[in-house]
DNA sequence: CACGCAGTCTGGAACGAGTCAAGAAAACTG
DNA sequence: CAGTTTTCTTGACTCGTTCCAGACTGCGTG
């Protein structure tokens, strides 16, 4: 996606227009489930030199917005996405944190209806599977057993 | 339940018998869904003193001896639990991250099958439900507009 | 098209949850 | 019980993330 269309995307969302932001943003497009880490080094290959914390703020602002999903799987950093607007969820690699989209067993979101436990009020569900990549997988296959739980 | 049947519960795991352990396991029946803060004070109530370390220690063993059941809810430390037989879900506030039980809302473990993505190994698959307990149900009625995202 | 300010970005300090390491102190083994 | 192995204590430290204060800038207004 050029940084045209991703200008008219945060101008869409009322959203100042940053050299930060368009970075962040058109570079997520071609990484999804990269961590901030990750984003980081790519917006300064792009613009040279932005701090972790503007990715971070610009991060926040694009989520609020709804223009970014952020996901955190159990005991690796925070990951995000662009696809936002459907309701799919996530496998997740053990060993290497590796993130992979899964569409909905299901149907549309909530996808499952929680019995309206304990009167809580529940406005999303949230799946992750939990397994190895194909990588992985070999990887294991050869040196040493399957990892446990992990940590 | 008694100290005398978490005792059993530990040797059956060929572990060994320490006043930590019994300590951690048997508070944890009584307080499910207890982080590692909540865990620590209520064995220290008991036994006087035990640093932190021990009590991560602890519930790493017990863990990976399959005693216990961690849960890492987003944005909130860990809470950890002694249902472990059987395959449930969780609730969880989104404001004050009070966590409860589901009942799973399909079948057995791993309730969903991931349609094999993208070649992944799946061997679990993780639900947690988000939304507001009752209290912060009502708590938001009054004062201020329902909390986004939170954050 | 200069002005002003809310909204952004920089750099650095700070934070919470959790981990690592080394030695002291217990729990099983025979 | 003496020996061996595992666990607990203490304290320093990492990692991801947030907070703060001040400098800077996109962009609606006059």
């Amino acid at each position: 996606m050029a940084d045209d269309d991703v200008t008219v995307l945060l101008r869409r969302s009322s959203l100042r227009v940053t050299a930060p932001r368009v970075a962040v943003l058109s570079e997520l497009q071609g990484r999804p489930h990269s961590d901030v880490e990750t984003i980081s080094a790519a917006v300064r290959a792009r613009l040279g030199s932005v701090s972790t914390q503007a990715v971070y703020d610009v991060l926040r602002a694009l989520a609020d917005a709804g223009l970014v999903r952020r996901i955190e799987p159990a005991g690796h950093p925070a990951r995000y996405e662009t696809r936002v607007a459907d309701n799919h969820h996530h496998v997740v690699c053990r060993r290497c944190g590796a993130v992979d989209d899964v569409d909905c067993a299901i149907g549309s979101a909530p996808c499952l209806d929680a019995s309206s436990p304990q009167g809580f009020t529940v406005d999303e569900a949230e799946v992750i599977y939990w397994g190895l990549c194909p990588r992985c997988q070999e990887r294991s296959d050869q040196d040493g057993p399957t990892p446990t739980k992990e940590r």
